[in-house]
RNA sequence: GGCCCCAUCGUCUAACGGUUAGGACGCGAGGUUUUCAACCUCGAAAUCGGAGUUCGAUUCUCCGUGGGGUCACCA
């Protein structure tokens, strides 16, 4: 019975490079419908294209997805029952399917050269006509290409597609799709090298490995009806089907590597987190209902279903990704920010100032900054002014923007009497700072925000910072006073002009 | 170009054939405020076009149009 079989779902990348977020987010879908369903979710490298290999995609790949908390039920580091789950470990496979499909007729040996190919496609083309392999050697007598191939003439295998009639099948999102054969030509199933194609290869392998839904980009739509033809001549049962819509680029075409971060590993570099990138790749594509956006990993296994999932391509929503991370960011356990800031500290934090990073300080700022970033990148410039007792102070012009342009002098004075004011201070914490400030602003007749915020750049070397007071309460009295004191100074030895 | 898929605010999307077409991001206005954020309130903003079917189409059908995909010894 169909509706009692278990649930077997794979994402099988080929290790061509770092995985995007489009491929990612199918590899999410559909580890969530496993997760929902209580299934298995396999991870397969198809590696059958030896020319286009790339050096640590496999384990790149692997990261992507573990950063992302998906995990695989059996795969290439960890195997499983159905291993081994490289497909260029599982050659034979391949080559046995495809003499078989040679023995019952479905199939059959091509001698003709790429350069012969070519040559080909670009007559058809010349002539306006769709290129396209012309099944010449179709119906070449199989003795005599069994002569060749033993002789070892170079040759592939290909599938023999009817030439009439129509193939047809069932998409969980599309419904049926039809095309007629003689849009088909005889595609290669297996190359001259002994490696399959990825048609051959994965109809094989979904078999072999007892896939129930095989989920992909819908630009696998068109080859569809091969892979139908490829499974029934191999009397293999049919899977459930469901082309997932893709994600453009900002451009509108193809995602692409111009615009901004791509791979899922650089949003981790960058500072994006893990459950916010998933929450958000989740619902580009798909929803629940009208309302709900923010969904913990554990609610979408409860509610997540292939059936639901858009069916039209989806744009790649970056301004809001940001603003779901910022999100994350503000909700998330303060324990578990805290160890998660430290961390990027460790990391961003200039080598000058030793580490390790003070664990009880990024504690104390936690609360201060974690409404004021969207991203943990934006930290370490954030929060640098609280890890060193030295900061530069900042240049004349900082100081005197607008009540203070060209007033040097009065800037430099009011330093001086916020110093002089907070020195005696014997309770060092933001309130006792704040009304002592503002105290003093009012004995030097002077709006308290231009005042606080020339106090700011004295005391953090910024303009924009966290909430002043409570800064300085962790900076701590002795410091602060120092910082206030240099700025004096320095403004006291510049002239007006 | 052939074939295929798709079509709701700028973007991501919701809407048993009956809703003032809903939400979110972003944007604008206001509030709050020591900077910046965050937060609160309000606002502008969409059913690609044309025929049908129907008492009634965002929803069903057809035709256009637009976008995307695909036509390899790549996946």
């Amino acid at each position: 019975m169909q509706e009692t079989e278990k649930i077997r779902v794979r994402f099988a990348p080929s290790p061509t490079g770092d995985p995007h977020v489009g491929v990612i987010r199918q590899a999410l879908w559909t580890w969530l419908y496993a997760k929902k369903m209580d299934g298995q979710f396999i991870l397969r490298i198809e590696d059958t294209d030896q020319t286009r290999y790339v050096e640590g995609a496999v384990e790149r790949i692997q990261n992507s997805l573990k950063w992302l908390g998906i995990k695989w039920d059996e795969g290439p580091d960890i195997g499983g029952p159905y291993g081994p789950y490289f497909q260029s470990q599982r050659k034979h496979l391949y080559k046995d399917a495809a003499e078989r499909l040679i023995e019952d007729g479905f199939a059959y040996r091509c001698f003709a050269t790429p350069d012969e190919l070519r040559e080909m496609r670009e007559k058809q083309q010349a002539a306006k006509l769709p290129p396209r392999y012309d099944g010449r050697y179709r119906n070449y007598p199989k003795i005599d290409a069994q002569k060749r191939a033993a002789a070892g003439e170079s040759c592939v295998i290909r599938f023999a597609m009817p030439q009439e009639g129509s193939t047809s099948f069932s998409d969980l999102l599309r419904g049926e799709i039809t095309f007629e054969n003689k849009e088909l030509d005889d595609f290669v199933i297996l190359k001259s090298d002994g490696f399959p194609t990825y048609h051959l290869a994965h109809v094989v392998d979904d078999t072999a490995m007892k896939i129930s839904h095989v989920t992909r980009g819908e630009e696998w739509i068109p080859s569809t009806p091969r892979h139908v033809q490829l499974f029934n001549a191999l009397g293999y049962k049919i899977p459930t089907w469901v082309h997932a819509p893709v994600i453009l680029g900002p451009d509108g075409g193809k995602l692409s590597k111009r615009h901004g971060a791509k791979f899922v590993l650089e949003y981790a570099e960058e500072g994006y987190l893990s459950d916010a990138l998933f929450n958000f790749l989740a619902i580009t594509g798909w929803a629940l209902d009208d309302h709900t956006e923010i969904f913990s990993r554990k609610r979408l296994t409860e509610v997540f279903d292939l059936k639901d999932l858009s069916k039209n391509p989806s744009g790649f929503d970056q301004t809001k990704l940001e603003w779901m991370n910022g999100l994350y960011l503000r909700e998330m356990e303060e324990d578990d920010l805290v160890s998660i800031f430290v961390q990027r500290l460790e990391h961003d934090l200039p080598a000058e100032i030793p580490r390790p990073i003070n664990w009880a300080l990024v504690k104390e700022l936690t609360p201060l900054v974690r409404e004021r970033i969207k991203l943990l990148s934006e930290l370490s410039s954030l929060v640098g002014f609280f890890f060193t007792s030295d900061i530069p102070t900042p240049a004349t012009e900082e100081f005197l923007t607008k009540k203070w342009k060209d007033r040097s002098g009065d800037a430099s004075e009011a330093l001086k009497f916020t110093a002089n004011d907070l020195e005696p201070l014997i309770d060092w914490n933001a309130e006792d700072i704040q009304q002592t400030m503002r105290n003093t602003a009012e004995k030097l007749e002077t709006r308290a925000g231009d005042f606080f915020s020339l106090t700011r750049i004295a005391v953090t070397g910024t303009r924009v910072s966290p909430p002043l007071f409570e800064s300085m309460e962790i900076i701590g009295q002795e410091l602060c006073i120092n910082r206030i004191r240099r700025a004096s100074n320095s403004l006291r030895n510049t002239t007006d002009s």
